[in-house]
DNA sequence: CTACGAATTCAAGCCGACTTGAGGTCAAGC
DNA sequence: GCTTGACCTCAAGTCGGCTTGAATTCGTAG
């Protein structure tokens, strides 16, 4: 059984220890054992780790990606609710292209203020064309965070 | 002079006069007068906030999105670092791709744990792959919250 | 056997982005 | 002219996601 110490860990995917054992503390991974105080993972947890990068950098919450890819193998999310998630995915890249294509506007008109150029304004308006269309966000539930 | 009262501009972007505030005392938006104790804003600022939206959706921070789109007319970037961050988000868009693929076939794989699927662990390595590039600090976007 | 260095625990701290609460001010409507 | 309600200020609080620091415990190299 070859175990991966936390140090091969985080050297492998540039992880810290102490973020490494957050995630355990709140269960998003597990470690399975320990070699003197020093926790152990199975190799599967490189994978893990990649997924909850991918799901952060899509600007999920760890509470979130818990979530979606349980630790265990229940699929612990229905199967409507991940397709949701994968629509609020493709809106995130419509408005992302929308960013991008304004930057690179930007980067290019001369226009003295951008507020005056009319590109410009025109790439507002996609933006809030689809702002418009997507549903009400929670009425303060739980939280509004942002990191 | 028709300006906004704090309150339009609230009830017109969704955005709590606190936020609002808070966006004018880190000096992201700059209310042009006062009307009692109450400000007052150039219509423009609704697009500014626009703009902010978007770059928030993006992942940026308020203080990057500053650094995008000076208050004033001058660009506040470079043009080749306007191009790097417009790249940043294509990298970001291929990201958000691939987790959505990876969501899309897990509402639709039957294998008993995702990690024993070649499918999944074959999406995985892709984003594996754009990773090592550059290593994105992610960056929580805020979700709208309503009063 | 001892020293070393990496990992451990636990509590506390930090940053960003706001929100909340207490106490105050104001212009508009009756 | 008084009430009302939205806004004001300022300090403090919150939440997520870690990081830092102090004191400690190991396994391994020498």
């Amino acid at each position: 059984m070859k175990f991966l110490d936390i140090g091969e860990v985080c050297a492998a995917t540039g992880i810290k220890p102490s973020a490494l054992r957050y995630y355990e503390e709140i269960g998003l991974v597990a470690s399975i054992s320990r070699h003197g105080l020093r926790r152990q993972f199975e190799p599967d947890v490189l994978l893990q780790l990649k997924l909850i990068a991918m799901g952060r950098i899509a600007g999920f919450s760890l509470a979130e990606i818990g979530g979606m890819f349980g630790r265990d193998q229940t699929p612990a999310l229905s199967r409507p609710a991940i397709l949701q998630k994968a629509a609020d995915i493709d809106r995130q890249i419509r408005e992302l292209t929308a960013l991008r294509d304004t930057l690179r506007h930007v980067a290019a008109c001369p226009a003295p203020s951008h507020l005056e150029c009319p590109t410009f304004r025109r790439l507002l308006d996609v933006v809030a064309k689809q702002g418009r269309s997507r549903a009400r966000k929670p009425r303060r539930p739980a939280k509004a965070a942002l990191p």
